[in-house]
DNA sequence: AGCTATTAATAAGA
DNA sequence: TTCTTATTAATAGCT
């Protein structure tokens, strides 16, 4: 919807870029706050340009609030059981966590193939065997998958290609019985025409 | 857009309510993608349905990381004098952290080639062709570990050697003086003995 | 879920 | 940024 069609991909110009941005951000939060009023929807939307610069919308209350709701909505699927933590052990917790989540994304990172500088040669060979044992799992299970998907859709294609059979041959039935009686022939074609137009063979995955 | 203008206001009909909340919804998350794409912009957005039903879409990492962002961003501009809120700060950031943690340790798992069994075709192929490319970047870097050591240990070696053949040299010079003074080249052959007994070429690693 | 007549968003240009 | 306008894209109302 403009003067030409756009290609998806990052908008070399920078100035076209930032343009192109501030336009569509203004868009998108018309839609978010279309979408809040006609279906009594509550969002937040939070966005950050090239250069780290924040914008967000919220439909109703505070972005604050709805990230709250959502983080209770995310962790309410936890069984979270113990309910002994009191105040102090948060704060503990929460350095615990903490270093827990920056030791995880060092290892994401790692296993994405970045930041090895750090890694000696023996880290290097243990990260290699690892991501070839993965790889090799995974595509076990792609192929399984894959397996699974093409005997179902054999086992549909015969399933399909017999009723056509039964329904051919319905037909050649009928058409005999018609030399007999052409009234019922008319009526029984007439029926019938729905499901002869083809029971063609659908596929889909 | 559509067979005409609709009024801004929330949608009667609960179902062409619903309806329409599912229409807009994907338009937004498409909208949201373009933008994150076409200007390279971060974003996340939460949006909960009339009956409280949560969807999300966040353009590059989790949901999570763009909040914390968010929230480290909110957080810089206040100038956070008061301590009064930190206690409850602890307990959000937690509920936060730890479901960081879960989508990390999820993600490990999926790239240690686990728990493959909630992913589709699509994920899996993504997966591998990830992995496929980390291993490329590791290899790539494993080498040129391998190479910088090699032409180290060269190096190293050839230093060694020349300071070989220069006690090599000094020793005969020594065993000529020697000739002439006994107890001299007892007492030098003594001093120099730990170094020339090999000053064998340890190559490191 | 599909299908289109319509409206709305927006790319390019000023 | 803001306005204009030719075009493309989203979607309302129906099936």
């Amino acid at each position: 919807m403009g003067r030409g069609k756009v290609e998806l991909k990052q908008i070399e110009n920078k100035i076209s870029r930032q343009v192109t941005f501030s336009k569509r951000r203004t868009g998108l939060k018309k839609k978010a706050h279309e979408i809040s009023l006609l279906c009594d929807a509550q969002l937040a939307f939070i966005i950050f340009n090239t250069r780290g610069k924040l914008s967000h919308f919220s439909s109703h209350s505070s972005v604050e609030n709805i990230l709250e709701r959502y983080e209770r909505h995310v962790n309410a699927l936890k069984i979270n059981g113990g309910e002994s933590g009191s105040q102090e052990n948060y704060a503990l917790e929460c350095l615990k966590l903490r270093s827990k989540v920056e030791v995880l994304e060092r290892n994401i990172r790692n296993l994405a193939g970045n930041d090895l500088d750090s890694l000696s040669l023996r880290e290097l060979q243990n990260l290699e065997h690892q991501l070839e044992a993965s790889l090799k799992r995974i595509r076990v299970k792609k192929n399984n998958t894959m397996k699974e998907s093409i005997s179902l859709l054999h086992k549909k294609a015969k399933a399909l290609q017999e009723r056509n059979s039964t329904l051919t041959k319905e037909i050649k039935d009928k058409k005999t019985v018609v030399v007999e009686d052409p009234d019922c022939w008319v009526e029984q074609t007439l029926m019938q025409s729905p499901q002869i137009s083809l029971p063609a063979l659908t596929l889909g995955l």
